[in-house]
RNA sequence: GCGGAUAUGGCGGAAUUGGCAGACGCGCCAGAUUUAGGAUCUGGUGUCUCCGACGUGCAGGUUCAAGUCCUGUUAUCCGCACCA
């Protein structure tokens, strides 16, 4: 009999849905799990077959732990707030609530088919203003407490969506999203105050289960910086106060530079003889966009300032200051000690204006290149500080200058606050009122959600307006303060927002009077276990965990952090070796896997493709052999013997097997635990048949890979209830142990002979009977023993000369 | 430039407190079955100058023993990019 895959996969499909099966239940005195995949973005283009690859291993988590008796969350909802919807809608004149609503019953649909075993009853999706409603809420708390704000500032525009991006949406100078030119604009823009959190968000990574590269490149883009704050007096009778991490080279500082955005070049506009050339120099700066700036890396440039100088804290010399845009007005102060004996593009720029290096940490040759070794050195030509490593040093000068009322330590951070406002339609409005006498003034709780208007035209303005600024009855309020007429603020959030506290919408997703309720809340989190992409490490990941925090310190979720443990998949790749895109004719279309093969074949072979985290491309040839695997195994029922326990011939096997795929899961191993499987197999048909016991735990450790066929089997079986409600089979250690094994003889390390010992076999019992292999004493014979290893349960080494 | 990762048969990949390199699968070869093709089953399959050697990007080193540890080096991919 075939196996026919489609009419079973749609069975099960409908009996699980029906039942209400893998349903969380709201009994908070079970032990809970909580699995969590990112839940996607629903695009016009359907799934990915990258988006099954996450999904699938924590179902298999998920399935598993609810046979190990966990009473599991593993939802799924969408993410449907974004630029591609509202695009769509523009060109082709359909509400983007039309098209959001058509491409989520496309991509559920595509869920549905690969049998995954989310929890349908809390779906939900971000557009939907009772879910927005929340993440407008969340807005008002971190206004209240001072953590959002508005801000005339430069921000990067994409000159293409007509939209302000923030730092983690410009990619190598373009838009992230349309790869078009990201220019420099002033505009007043939201804020959220992330850089407050970003001491704890690289502290608390110490209490989470991140995978290392996860937590590395958080810190990295924080970029937690240690140094000193150093104030130097200008010849204008003012101080200049600047940033250094190298505090230890004060002596060494020939030269200043300032941002060519300093607000002192104003002040001192009086002074600077050579106002033309620096003002000609700020305007070159303010023209180049991000792109160029970072073009033109190699090659520095600056301007002198006549007029004005700086005066060395320590040693009372004084030095030019100059104006460069190496120095960013965005990071520590805009101004720098420039000390080019320690620090290369202090260096080059030294040498391109000629100026003097002075070394003051001994160690290397300053006048081939800047000598910037923390480790090694020696302090020199430093007065007081002459001897000492730049670790003493710094502690030193750091003193000193406190002492003298001239610096004081500083940390500083790369990370900056979140550019939180986008002129589009297509987003949460911003729940605030701008008044002409009051200022901001927030919408009043009661009055959430801020439901989006109905307008026209969905199109981006060029003047850098919303769209929602055209609607005058919606802008056009009074202000709840005063009653003057007043406005609302027609900027929408980002698409971030939404996807910034959706874990917790899981929790208790129909609520009407909080986010979640407090006991759901205390229950379910943190999220166990998150599985997702590395592109979302220092945007969503960072974003949600900052709001987490935030609700952490206002009373409402009960961890300091979101996710205990984190992990991420690799890409799936085209066949062809190089990433999945319609442009390179290489997409592979999920919907057609399922059908030609099956969802549990689909599943299987997302989870053998190769190590979980690394990318792996797709082969229409090798997803056969998974295909082969579950066939073979529906064959068995050809096969089966009645005793319900295991053979003695694949006792061992079993339990190993039970062992090797249970540890794999956890492991995120899920090749090599299919790869076990498959041996387990070829064990049993080479043996012919397969008792009941064996094939009850076999059909249960392949489940969670293949549910829909393995579910089948254990019905036609008749044995007994759903398979996925049964316990997840248990292994005895002392039974993966085979009564003899095999290990090899090896003579000056390398291979002569194999011998079959006891598995307790000591070393000495094992060396004794290696001699006596023939082909062994042979080729010892007439040689000297030097020595002799013996690896139990591996190899037997003997040494001879 | 900085940070992260990767490099193993024809292919995807196994193997890490150092202990038989190539598990498992694909592909390929041979046989069985079939009118044929496909499917299925059985056996084989790292390389070579094949009774023996060689073999995990490259060059050294440590060790009885190295894909695994150490030193140096090359290539590819990803992220950041003048963060003082």
């Amino acid at each position: 009999m075939k196996y026919d895959f489609a009419q079973v996969e749609k069975k099960w499909q409908g009996i699980w849905d029906e039942k209400k099966t893998f349903a969380a239940s709201n009994d908070y005195t079970k032990p809970k799990y909580y699995a969590l995949v990112e839940f996607p973005y629903p695009s016009g283009a359907g799934l990915h077959v990258g988006h099954p690859r996450s999904y699938t291993a924590l179902d298999i988590v998920a399935r598993k732990r609810r046979m190990e008796g966990y009473n599991v969350l593993y939802p799924m909802g969408w993410d449907a707030f974004g630029l591609p919807t509202e695009n769509f809608a523009i060109k082709n004149h359909i509400h983007p609530e039309i098209v959001t609503k058509q491409n989520v019953a496309r991509f559920k649909g595509q869920l549905k088919s690969l049998g995954l075993s989310f929890d349908w009853d809390r779906e939900f999706n971000t557009t939907d203003p009772n879910y927005y409603k929340w993440t407008q809420w969340i807005f008002l708390q971190l206004y209240k407490k001072g953590l959002a704000y508005k801000k005339e500032m430069s921000v990067n525009w994409c000159t293409s969506c007509k939209c302000v991006l923030a730092n983690e949406e410009v990619v190598g100078g373009v838009c992230e999203r349309c790869g078009s030119e990201v220019v420099h604009k002033e505009k007043s823009q939201w804020m959220l105050k992330i850089t407050e959190y970003a001491q704890r968000l690289i502290d608390d990574l110490d209490q989470v289960d991140y995978i290392d590269r996860v937590k590395i490149s958080q810190k990295n883009w924080i970029g937690r910086s240690t140094g000193a704050e150093v104030k130097f007096a200008t010849t204008a009778g003012d101080e200049l106060l600047i940033y250094t991490t190298r505090p230890d080279t004060l002596f060494g500082a020939t030269y200043m530079v300032i941002s060519p955005e300093h607000p002192y070049l104003e002040r001192w506009a009086d002074r600077i003889t050579n106002l033309s050339d620096v003002q000609k120099y700020q305007e070159e700066a303010a023209k180049k966009s991000d792109f160029e700036r970072a073009e033109v890396v190699k090659e520095k440039t600056g301007v002198e300032l006549q007029g004005v100088r700086g005066i060395n804290p320590v040693n009372g010399r004084e030095i030019p200051i100059f104006v460069s845009d190496y120095v960013l007005m965005t990071y520590g102060t805009g101004a720098i000690m420039a000390v080019p004996a320690h620090d290369t593009r202090d260096w080059e720029f030294a040498k391109k204006f000629n100026l003097p290096i002075i070394e003051v940490v001994q160690g290397g040759e300053v006048e081939k290149e800047a000598f910037t070794d923390c480790e090694t050195g020696v302090m020199v030509n430093s007065d007081f500080l002459n001897g000492l490593s730049v670790e003493e040093a710094k502690k030193e000068i750091i003193e000193h200058l406190k002492a003298e009322g001239k610096g004081v330590p500083k940390v500083n951070y790369k990370l900056r606050d979140w550019v939180f406002s986008r002129q589009r339609y297509w987003g949460e409005p911003i729940p605030m009122i701008i008044c002409p006498h009051c200022g901001f003034v927030p919408l009043d709780e009661s009055e959430l959600p801020l439901r989006l208007p109905e307008v026209e035209s969905y199109e981006p303005t060029d003047n850098g307006e919303s769209p929602l600024a055209a609607i005058e009855d919606w802008v056009n309020v009074k202000c709840p303060h005063c009653g003057a007429d007043a406005k609302r603020e027609t900027d929408t959030m980002p698409q971030w927002a939404g996807s910034s506290w959706y874990f917790l919408r899981y929790c208790d997703p129909h609520n009407n009077d909080a986010l979640a309720s407090k006991e759901a809340l205390d229950y379910w989190m943190p999220v166990d276990w998150y599985n997702g992409g590395m592109e979302h490490t220092t945007l969503h990941v960072l974003y949600s965990r900052f709001w987490y925090k935030f609700l952490y310190d206002v009373g409402v979720v009960p961890t300091a952090e979101p996710y205990a443990k984190r992990t991420s998949h690799g890409m799936i790749l085209g066949e062809n070796g190089e990433k999945m895109s319609k442009s390179r004719g290489n997409v592979v279309n999920p919907d057609d896997i399922v059908k030609e093969y099956g969802a549990d074949t689909m599943r299987l072979y997302e989870m053998f493709i190769g190590d979980f985290e690394k990318s792996a491309p797709w082969s229409s040839s090798s997803i056969k052999g998974c295909k082969r695997f579950l066939d073979r195994i529906w064959a068995l029922q050809d096969h089966v013997a009645p005793e319900e326990g295991y053979s003695k011939e694949l006792e061992s096997s079993f339990h190993k097997t039970v062992k090797k795929v249970s540890e794999d899961i956890e492991g995120m191993k899920f090749n090599t635990a299919i790869a076990a499987l498959m041996s387990l197999l070829n064990e049993i048909t080479d043996k012919g048949s397969i008792t009941r016991g064996e094939l009850k735990t076999l059909l249960t450790l392949v489940n969670p890979f293949a549910p829909h066929i393995t579910e089948e089997i254990w019905e036609q079986q008749g044995f007994g209830g759903m398979l996925n409600q049964q316990k997840w089979p248990t292994y005895d250690e002392s039974k993966c142990q085979d009564a003899t094994v095999e290990i090899a003889v090896q003579i000056n390390g390398k291979v002569r002979a194999r011998i079959q010992v006891a598995a307790d076999c000591s070393k000495e019992d094992a060396i004794a009977q290696a001699k006596g292999n023939e082909s062994v004493a042979q080729a010892i014979a007439g040689k000297t023993v030097v020595k002799e290893i013996a690896v139990p349960g591996k190899l037997v080494n003997i040494v001879v000369k």
